[in-house]
DNA sequence: ATGGAGTGTGAGAGTGTGTAACAAGGGAGC
DNA sequence: GCTCCCTTGTTACACACTCTCACACTCCAT
């Protein structure tokens, strides 16, 4: 779950490379990469949708790289309600912050392929390698960041502006990926969005209705959004036009 | 920042040791003692009051360590929201998380003694010891649990239960360094739990009335929380008894 | 004494929620 | 292919919670 999706709060954004933020999930592509051939060859398990990789409490053992599919990383209350923390894509890997115990529960959001590596030969190998120990470092770092990123979101950000800033965020991560970034093929349901972005089905529903009205997006089916108007949805998610870029529209 | 204050959610909570949570700050006694003995003696330098340690985006040089006083972890919104991701108190690391750059600002809540450890002297031992990098690992890998357990308060909690979670994480802190888990100073302003809690500082203020009216804690300054009645505490956290403490009462 | 910062309290407004009921889609079974 | 049923998404409306705005008070430093 190597977070790399920036909301873009930043109008220095582009000055601030290092500062990515909270979002749906990112790809990391680098870090990861390195991470991965870091590592021994896993084996590959297949996990059938809602089934979980593993669970809040439960002992760590490995650490997974999503290979195919997506995973949501969440936290649970006693009475229910619950947050999910970060979603994952092929590339990303889950897991990392693990030392004794899972902190939170990972599950499959649909059928997913799962690389797992052993915990027990990963330290065995960091124990000796020390480059291992600190891209396990950088890559629990970057988490921490993207953690951070969607606590502001979520805590300072109305609800119109916390699904504007999930769906540009999704959008950056398409343009890494080399892929349309107004298309958005949103593979989670109403619910997963609703927890992550700390809202309920409801309200996530009704604000999508609002940017359909408004010009925003097309929704053809709820799983694909197209984005008609990139900018209103930037200013819709609050972030400001910078200076430079400003100054670039006027003139 | 190293957190370690659980906000005590899960009801197995003593099943689960290893499971600590996002709270105003914690020791984390042993991991600290871990990484501050594995680093050479560093400078100390003496902040005032209000005087920032360092500000996002600053290129990260050091990682610092509070010897005395304590320290707000902000992230910043261009508008001047805000949002504080962790207090930091005495043999507390900070900074850890940086990577090239600071992906939040520190700022001292009073004059502050911080000992301060070079970066690039940092990384030079850490490329040899490979248990340097590896407690790097775990110590970010609890600030990343902390700002969960942040997340999961903050988002899905009423401003009651968030202000009572965050009094008894602080009580709870009182507990493991020795001191009174009833009698709780309260270093910072009204103005940063509200941005700790995302809350505003009046309800923040009206939150306090309600527990003292209620009987669940005094307030002589404003600054000294006295816990009157610690499990009704836990019952406005929205904690709740867990099955076997149930029975344990019941019979 | 005076000013400023921080805190406490009140009234009104607004956003998002909760509880509904309803519509749409997909799979199992026959 | 067909129905039934369950899940998921949408919409409406009243309500509750928190926020906003306004002002008084305390404490401390000047």
């Amino acid at each position: 779950m190597l977070a790399n999706t920036d909301y873009g709060t930043e109008t220095e954004q582009s000055e601030q490379p290092g500062h990515e933020a909270a979002g749906p999930s990112r790809a990391t592509p680098l870090r990861a990469d390195d991470l991965a051939r870091s590592l021994p060859g896993g084996m590959v398990r297949v996990f059938a949708a809602k089934e979980h990789i593993y669970r809040e409490g439960d002992p760590a053992t490995h650490v997974y790289r999503v290979e195919a599919g997506h995973v949501c990383i969440y936290r649970g209350l006693p009475d229910g309600r619950r947050q999910i923390v970060s979603f994952s894509y092929p590339g990303d890997f889950i897991a990392l912050g693990a030392i004794r115990r899972h902190s939170a529960s990972a599950l499959a959001g649909a059928k997913t392929h799962m690389r797992s590596y052993p915990l027990a030969g990963l330290q065995e190998i960091a124990r000796h390698d020390a480059a291992l120990g600190l891209r396990l470092y950088a890559a629990v770092s970057e988490e921490l960041a993207a953690a951070h990123d969607l606590l502001m979101t979520v805590t300072h950000r109305s609800a119109g502006e916390r699904l504007a800033a999930f769906l540009l965020a999704l959008s950056r991560r398409n343009s890494r990926c080399g892929e349309n970034e107004r298309e958005i093929v949103l593979p989670m349901t109403r619910t997963d969005i609703a927890d992550f972005l700390g809202l309920t089905i409801e309200t996530v529903s009704r604000t999508f209705t609002k940017f359909r009205i408004e010009g925003l997006i097309d929704l053809e089916q709820c799983i694909l959004v197209t984005i008609c108007d990139l900018a209103a949805l930037e200013i819709a998610a609050g972030n400001g036009v910078s200076a430079r870029e400003r100054l670039e529209l006027a003139s």
